[in-house]
DNA sequence: TTGAAAAGTCAACAAGTGTTGATTTATGCG
DNA sequence: CGCATAAATCAACACTTGTTGACTTTTCAA
């Protein structure tokens, strides 16, 4: 019996495993069309271990798609370059996720599944208008977020979801200095 | 019996109807979520006539989801303005299409369906990049295109898929005179 | 009016879904 | 080691899905 090294419990290993498999799954299929079995077999494991420790298909849903965008402080940030600061930070964010894809699970479920808009909406309301610097009113503040999430949104759509040819070809850099502009002068 | 001066027959009648009923559902629940049977229910017809009618749902989505940007062509437009136009007329083509969001099915079925994601990607090849002024590369073409895309899907799918309240409460003038200088930047 | 073709209805199918309970296997402490 | 307890398996459930074929009703030209 080979005996895995590993001192935490079994149940928190095949937690881990059942997750991640679900973040995989999740990020490559949609909410919909990813099935517990499909997940199960992921993790190599019965589809009712899943169902066991997460309650359901949507509890497992919610601990996947569960992060936080650690938005920078722009306010520390040189006043010149906050919208290229902001949109490398996405781009860390998007690309650099462990288990494949946090917030393109969320971006590709929002689009059908309205408890995932909400949660997107709420992330929202909670991270990125927070993240704005004050000055103006409050609805102009939360405007100039809309238009940042505007730009952002729909670039991770075509990048990630859509996978637009253009979009994917760019490198980061060619992004940033693209798109960076835009996001600096919706900031205000 | 009351008599409809209709004088379409009744066979292209009723196939209108699913059409609408297909697009109307297709645009609340997206491709997945939206049954044969919601689809016929609101078309007050049984399920059968809808298979019979288009074959499969895979056949009605792909009528459901056929229309035409009929972008301008910007090379008549001056050269100040032609940001603020694009912008116009996407927002023109969302929200006054018929029969309920011809380009928000296809944007909400994108997010899941590789087919649909076929069909986007197609049209932005085939309709979206030609519109593009020439003169520099090919690819700087593509690239300015994907650019565009960004900001344009992201408007569409903050405004019209995850309702975002400060990008829906923008009115039509608000997004021209704030996105269309983003538009005008990434058009050359 | 009559009768064949078109349009519409009905019930059922086969496949796949999330979920559950009984049962078996493995774990790890005394 | 032994054994209570947790973990994993298996088979099955109730339900929904797209789709089909047999049947009935309506349409409408001859």
């Amino acid at each position: 019996m080979p005996k895995t090294q590993d001192r935490t419990p079994k149940s928190e290993r095949t937690r881990a495993a059942i997750l991640d498999a679900a973040r995989a799954t999740f990020a490559e299929l949609g909410y919909d069309r990813a099935t517990v079995r499909d997940i199960a077999a992921r993790a190599s494991i019965d589809p009712a271990m899943v169902i066991r420790y997460f309650g359901s298909k949507d509890g497992l849903f919610a601990r996947a798609t569960a992060f936080d965008l650690k938005l920078p402080d722009l306010s520390r940030v040189s006043p010149g370059r906050r919208g290229q600061a902001l949109v490398a930070h996405f781009l860390d964010v998007w690309e650099g996720d462990a288990g494949g894809g946090g917030m393109t699970i969320l971006l590709r479920a929002a689009a059908t599944d309205p408890e995932a808009a909400d949660r997107m909406r709420e992330i929202f309301a909670s991270q990125v208008a927070p993240a704005m610097l004050p000055g103006a009113g409050r609805a102009e503040v939360a405007r100039r977020a809309g238009l940042v999430a505007t730009q952002m949104l729909g670039l991770a759509f075509c990048r990630y979801v859509l996978r637009l040819p253009p979009v994917v070809a760019m490198t980061r850099e060619e992004i940033i200095g693209s798109v960076g502009p835009t996001v600096q002068r919706y900031l205000g």
